[in-house]
DNA sequence: ATTCACGGTGAACGGCGTTTACTTTTTGAA
DNA sequence: TTCAAAAAGTAAACGCCGTTCACCGTGAAT
């Protein structure tokens, strides 16, 4: 086992992460209908089947940039709770800072629930489920209510895997309107860059309100 | 004025629904990708260019089925309330018949809501919104929420049209979480055909709890 | 009877993802 | 250093796609 890769590798991995990188740039601008193979070879000077040196299909490299896209995702919900915040406010902020990163872009994040509907799709408890980033994010949710519901915010006959569930549903519902109806005035950044964020934190008290222990 | 229309009319008529009519079958099964002007002129026999006779582009002709689902869903929603049975499980069947309807025609829904990200789009309030079959939808969305406020069974400080967001918001979201990830245990139909109505019910009483004026 | 708009068509344009057959470059062992 | 084999890169084509254009027939209105 080599500690160091061969030149060949290092340059095959340097011009595969330059197709990403461009690959990258006109998806984040243009989505998936402006970024083409042709287009993608001409940006970087290379013939449209080399890219099939590099990669099985326009699917599969589509699939990494939203693969690193959850990873960002993952991580900006990560580093967006503080353990020492009380949890209602934790709660809320992890909703907040998972709307904000989907919307900052908008065409990874739609296209990552979009597309053909593939009944085969990653089966939560499957392995390989939780080794993808969007598994890692569910599993960060329910870890979350689950603290919840142990500590007693929450009503205690709540079921942690289906709660995350609900509440993710409920988050993403609140993205993806965000990303189609950014005219809406309620989601628009108006002109004191407040109204969309309101927004966001009602929907998330709503959120958390509704699992609420009655006290 | 006439009362009635031209042999000429007729007839254009009569084509144009053919075409939609047969767009409907492939769209409802494959989707937008499934359906090509080229596939669809073959299955009435005529030519690709026939179509465009009688629609601009393909993308006014989906935006018709686009319309006519919604219209579909708005009927649904209406028919599965009874304004005999109390608030709370009113609100729960409304919503629970929002996402049933939307996951009977997967690729309607869906497209509805994917596509290009227009800033343009119909801005609430503008006119020409609320004659839109989304725009309908929303507005009796909103009215039930108005109905649970000054009925004391929704907190009073709430206001009427961001409570209907973000409660649409939620209801979108499992919508499109259960045509997405379809291989789930939660959004599976089980062998008893049980198992997505108990979940549907679930995050309908957490949205409708979230809302309840704390007693 | 003669327009003339309308419905319908075949052929083409430019784009797409992908494959195939081919040449060039790089590599690693003899 | 030589040389065969593997890898990188390419031009051209295939079969799709949405759309347009020039053209032709038909039927209704003047």
């Amino acid at each position: 086992m080599e500690l160091t890769e061969t030149p060949a590798e290092r340059r095959r991995h340097r011009v595969r992460a330059r197709i990403l990188k461009a690959a990258e740039r006109v998806f984040a601008e243009e989505g998936n209908e402006g970024l083409s193979i042709r287009r993608l070879a001409d940006e970087i000077d290379y013939s449209p089947a080399a890219i099939y040196k590099y990669f099985e299909s326009k699917e599969t490299l589509v699939d990494e940039l939203k693969e690193s896209f959850f990873e960002r995702l993952l991580q900006n919900v990560h580093t967006s709770v503080d353990a020492s915040t009380p949890f209602e406010e934790r709660a809320r902020k992890c909703v907040a800072a998972y709307i904000r990163t989907a919307v900052e872009k908008p065409h990874h994040y739609a296209a990552a629930f979009s597309g053909p509907f593939r009944s085969e799709g990653p089966t939560e408890g499957d392995p390989g489920f939780e080794t993808t980033q969007k598994g890692q994010a569910f599993v960060v949710l329910s870890g979350m209510v689950n603290e919840g519901i142990q500590s007693g915010a929450f009503r205690h006959e709540l079921d942690a895997s289906l709660t995350a569930k609900s509440l993710w549903a409920s988050m993403h519902g609140l993205a993806m309107m965000i990303l189609h109806m950014p005219s809406y005035p309620s989601f628009r950044v108006d002109q004191y860059g407040m109204s969309r964020d309101v927004f966001i934190n009602f929907h998330a008290d709503n959120l958390v309100r509704g699992l609420e222990a009655n006290q």
